[in-house]
DNA sequence: CTGATAACGATAACTCATTATCAATAAACC
DNA sequence: GGTTTATTGATAATGAGTTATCGTTATCAG
């Protein structure tokens, strides 16, 4: 990636204006938007770079395929909405969850994901 | 499975003896000690007819293959050890997270994974 | 502007978990 | 014990996501 091409602008775009984690798939058609006719193979070699190069990140949630987000430094979670299913990140954390293991567990890192209806579908229904 | 048979019986011995959720792999491999020879196969049909029988339920942990474990009926989590990438219940919880997500969102639910060192690992380092 | 070549798009190939196929085996009812 | 047929095991096939291939296109240094 050492040359700056529409598609490849039109991806990171599409990624830095959703403010979500977004799947191989809806990358693809957000930078489509921008960049029509863009491949698939174009998205995927994309993304692999920008995670390579430690401008993405990437999310993995429970039994679902890999989303990709801008990299953010701090601690953060995710919720996945239920009925749009996209996902959004969440800036809160309970903290310290060390004390949930059992004993004689050393908890180094923990995930968490919520489900349920994000605001837009709340609003809707 | 209207029949009982060695291989039925050494795959659901092994889950339950377990204690744990376990990968279809780990299931093979206990379930050989019982029943050596015993086909994947067979591993994959018997867990498909257990989970929809009720007796299992499904673990997704992020970005892993699904494990199985004995049905509970009740809420818990689960940790996955870094070291020896065994995976165990979690009967702790922090309780309601509704509030970590953004305004005007709904949880209904959360899932929390844990990642550190389970306490065998602990001993041996 | 022009040449070298990085990147693209279409599509074939790959990976890996899971499922289907089918002849052989073994439950379980008689 | 004999018969029926569900289940097994070996292996081929499937499916979904991702990656490789390769001729074409387009970026950009000179």
């Amino acid at each position: 990636m050492e040359r700056i091409t529409k598609q490849g602008t039109a991806i990171l775009n599409a990624i830095q204006k959703a403010h979500r984690p977004l799947l191989a798939q809806e990358i693809l058609e957000a930078a489509a938007s921008d960049s029509p006719g863009i491949g698939q193979a174009t998205v995927y070699r994309n993304i692999k770079a920008l995670v390579e190069g430690g401008l993405l990140s990437t999310v993995h949630l429970p039994g679902e395929n890999p989303r990709f987000e801008v990299a953010h430094l701090h601690h953060h979670h995710h919720f996945h909405c239920n009925l749009c299913n996209k996902v959004f990140d969440v800036h809160d954390c309970p903290g310290d969850l060390k004390q949930l293991a059992p004993a004689g567990f050393q908890v180094e890192r923990h995930e968490i994901t919520l489900y349920g209806s994000c605001a837009a579908c709340v609003r809707q229904n």
